[in-house]
DNA sequence: AAACATTCCAACCGCAAAGCA
DNA sequence: GTGCTTTGCGGTTGGAATGTT
């Protein structure tokens, strides 16, 4: 026996709403106001499931809707927001007045996610940004709760996500900032999510949703270097995401999806997109042609390729300087964290 | 000009949480 | 507390529009 269906479908029209369907809604909303969607078809005189309505409401006639392409910025600001919520579409669409979720997923989908480039496994160290963003849990469907849609809320929440922003550098040499970026999914360290879950756990921020800048900030983590050092090395399956916003010298890397399917199957339940913003002045030629390099030499011989980027800690030289990083210097560690969660 | 391929997006679908009796 | 209904979410799909051969 199937699952009851959410309205009675039979003899009710399916596909694209006519004129004449959207004046009757229109007018019937305008009328009686939101809501009752399921009694609301009869209501109106419309042969559509009561979904149908809403749906179309949301997502075509409702009068704060913004028409027209979706512009330069606010395509970074979906890029942005993206990289911190994942595919929590209507948290994003949430920050982009006028905009729908189902509109924003279309232009991800159809605009954005094609924009990603691989960097395909070099071979020692994972990168999965362990960082905390300030939003709410993510229900798998379901509607978010009149909670967490409040402003002025508490949450404790953990999610693997960052944007970074880095001093200017120019990026010549595939070996010098940033860990490896390993897609290989395999070795993905359980125990790893849970200590970050658990450090990450102990953050907890107010949130203001009216503010993006505060959405996108990264609350202030204790003992974060520490996380860095252990969970850095360790994390796999990486995707740059060389986004549109070259010019703005922005880059983002990603998890990929494997690696995500992988937390989630471990228990986590979601794992948003790690991302890195990286405001600053890249040679993208050299980005771009070195990632093709990394591609096809990644076909041949994934173990010998060397680290493309490294984090400083990670660095030999570094490293015989600063045996632990907890100790070692401070300044340059509260600058990388600065940096970090800046 | 026709056939085929690709892109884009409106709409559908199933799931799960909130709400309510 | 329980069960049913309503609502919201995100993934997926179908087909129109557009591009290419």
């Amino acid at each position: 026996m199937g699952r009851a269906p959410c309205c009675e479908k039979v003899g009710l029209k399916k596909g694209r709403w006519t004129a004449e369907e959207d004046e009757t809604l229109a007018k019937y909303i305008q009328t009686n106001g939101e809501g009752s969607w399921r009694s609301l078809p009869k209501n109106a005189g419309l042969l559509r499931c009561g979904k149908s309505c809403r749906l179309r409401w949301i997502n075509y006639l409702r009068a704060d809707l913004k028409r027209g392409n979706i512009s330069a910025e606010e395509e970074n600001t979906i890029v942005k927001l993206h990289a911190s919520f994942g595919n929590r579409w209507s948290l994003i669409a949430s920050h982009l007045p006028g905009r729908t979720d189902n509109e924003i997923k279309n232009y991800w989908n159809s605009h954005l996610s094609r924009k990603i480039y691989s960097f395909p496994g070099a071979s020692a160290g994972i990168m999965d940004t362990p960082k905390v963003a300030s939003i709410p849990p993510k229900l798998k469907g379901g509607r978010t709760s009149r909670w967490a849609m409040n402003k002025n809320k508490t949450y404790t929440q953990n999610v693997n996500v960052a944007i970074y922003q880095r001093p200017k550098q120019t990026f010549t040499q595939p070996n010098s900032d940033f860990t490896v970026l390993d897609a290989d999914v395999a070795d993905v360290n359980e125990p790893r999510i849970e200590e970050l879950e658990a450090e990450v756990n102990k953050c907890d921020r107010s949130v203001d949703e009216s503010n993006d800048e505060d959405i996108l900030g990264l609350c202030q983590m204790e003992g974060i270097s520490d996380i860095l050092e252990s969970w850095l090395p360790e994390t796999t399956c990486v995707v740059w995401d060389l986004s549109e916003e070259i010019d703005n010298n922005d880059m983002v890397v990603r998890v990929s999806d494997a690696c995500r399917d992988k937390m989630a199957s471990s228990g986590e339940g979601y794992s948003c997109s790690s991302s890195m913003a990286l405001d600053q002045h890249w040679d993208w030629e050299s980005v771009i042609e070195f990632n093709n390099v990394v591609e096809s030499e990644a076909c041949n011989n994934w173990e010998q390729q060397e680290k493309p980027l490294t984090w400083p800690w990670e660095d030999d030289a570094w490293e015989s300087q600063s045996k632990n990083l907890g100790e070692t210097d401070t300044q340059m560690q509260n600058d990388m964290v600065d940096w970090f969660l800046s």
